[in-house]
DNA sequence: GACCCGCTTTTGACTATACAAATAGATATA
DNA sequence: TATATCTATTTGTATAGTCAAAAGCGGGTC
């Protein structure tokens, strides 16, 4: 028999990753969940507890308890938003829309990707842009299946990144960092030479095990470098500021 | 007012890091902490279910909590202990020590690791070797103030990270990767050419303010990625197995 | 309008207690 | 000796409340 509280917390889980409560809604208030479930406000609180430690809920006294806006904030994702990390460097960042359009997914790519093919895509290539100096190579593929909003986006406003984690908040991630020699099509575009070493990042995310998006990202190695710092104890105990 | 259950975390946290308890040590019962601290037992086991969660303490029903081993379980370091993810991948993994002395630390070195020149540290170039493939050099630094039983460890029965995991918690870590090209040295180490891309991790470790380590591992590219699928609930929720 | 005051809602911390589940160790049994 | 059974200990979940702190809201005063 499973616990109140976690049955409580996946229940909320549930209705957030589907999509069904939406960033910044609320969720009901701790006396009414007591009253759904027939338990205790120690149990609820214990739930929402840890909701708000596994960042899909916030609480505010008075106010009542909301869906966290997604935020990329454990583990590797932290560095990876190139334009917040620039804004939070100081520098300038802009991005622009190499190309964009909408195809069908083939046969290869789906077996690399572990997904089916046939199904609509919309593959964006996009430049960012620091400080003046081409920073980075996005090469990014979006199920539309799943994110059915990005047919109609444009990307301008805010890059795909960005977006997309407006848009969706992701249950599973994963990721891979490599070192890789620029090929010739990247290297025209960062303006560098053939052959010197890049950082590449791919991330393939996924939302309740529907695929979200497939990213490619590739750095100039002497322009780009993931930092972070980790203290492992501020997640465990979060008391308000 | 600090509330009690958070006064417990600390107190508990500070006896870990500062490694007055130690990895395997029983700590009180919480009755006991009941007893300590005047306090109910609910208010213990909130503080007690934070270190579960902050990875420092394991509890077990009917034979109490105890220090959990050190472990790298989050973030980037998920990857990033070549041999554990060698053996894991399969793979076999040896390492040779290929340097091996102690120095004082010099002053450019101190700015740059925002330490103090002077302080006595141990220096080690290690190979580590994959499959039969040269996979990465890790030059280290160790502070021997912080670390005092580095002084007469080898290192040949574990690699210098698996060592230090087993010695010191870490409180605070800071990464870097980048990609960078293969320089003289590296290259005939690693038996690559040189300006072949490598993938460059630099990770400095500190315990309470105290610096413990800096490293910096150079991986070929061709050889070496860092990978990981991150399940952002995961942490959350620890239900017992 | 600008400001202060108090009311009300909602979460935050905590108590004292109860019973359940796991299990190490002792005890009894074959 | 080996195995099954019991028991005591310790954590795990949950209850049903209390009091406190934050903060939105409205009213009154100047």
């Amino acid at each position: 028999m499973e616990p109140i509280y976690i049955r409580i917390f996946k229940d909320i889980e549930a209705k957030i990753l589907s999509g069904d409560w939406r960033p910044g809604d609320r969720i009901p208030r701790e006396h009414d969940l007591v009253d759904d479930y027939g338990c205790s406000r120690m149990t609820v609180s214990k739930a929402l507890t840890a909701l708000v430690e596994r960042g899909l809920v916030v609480r505010k006294r008075k106010t009542g308890s909301f869906v966290a806006a997604p935020q990329i904030n454990r583990t590797v994702m932290d560095i990876q938003d190139i334009g917040t990390a620039a804004t939070l460097a100081g520098y300038e960042h802009r991005h622009e829309i190499l190309t964009r359009k909408i195809e069908t997914l083939g046969p290869v790519e789906a077996a690399q990707l572990n997904s089916i093919a046939g199904v609509e895509i919309l593959r964006i290539h996009c430049l960012h842009i620091v400080d003046g100096k081409p920073t980075a190579v996005e090469r990014r593929i979006i199920l539309l299946d799943t994110v059915p909003l990005a047919r109609t986006e444009s990307f301008v406003g805010a890059p795909p990144a960005k977006w997309l984690l407006s848009q969706v908040p992701w249950s599973k991630a994963k990721h891979v960092i490599r070192a890789v020699s620029a090929d010739a099509a990247t290297a025209r575009i960062l303006k560098i030479d053939r052959g010197d070493p890049c950082l590449n990042l791919i991330r393939q995310t996924w939302q309740n095990d529907r695929m979200v998006t497939y990213v490619e990202i590739t750095h100039p190695g002497d322009r780009f470098q993931f930092a972070g710092i980790f203290h492992p104890a501020e997640s465990a105990l979060r008391q308000q500021p």
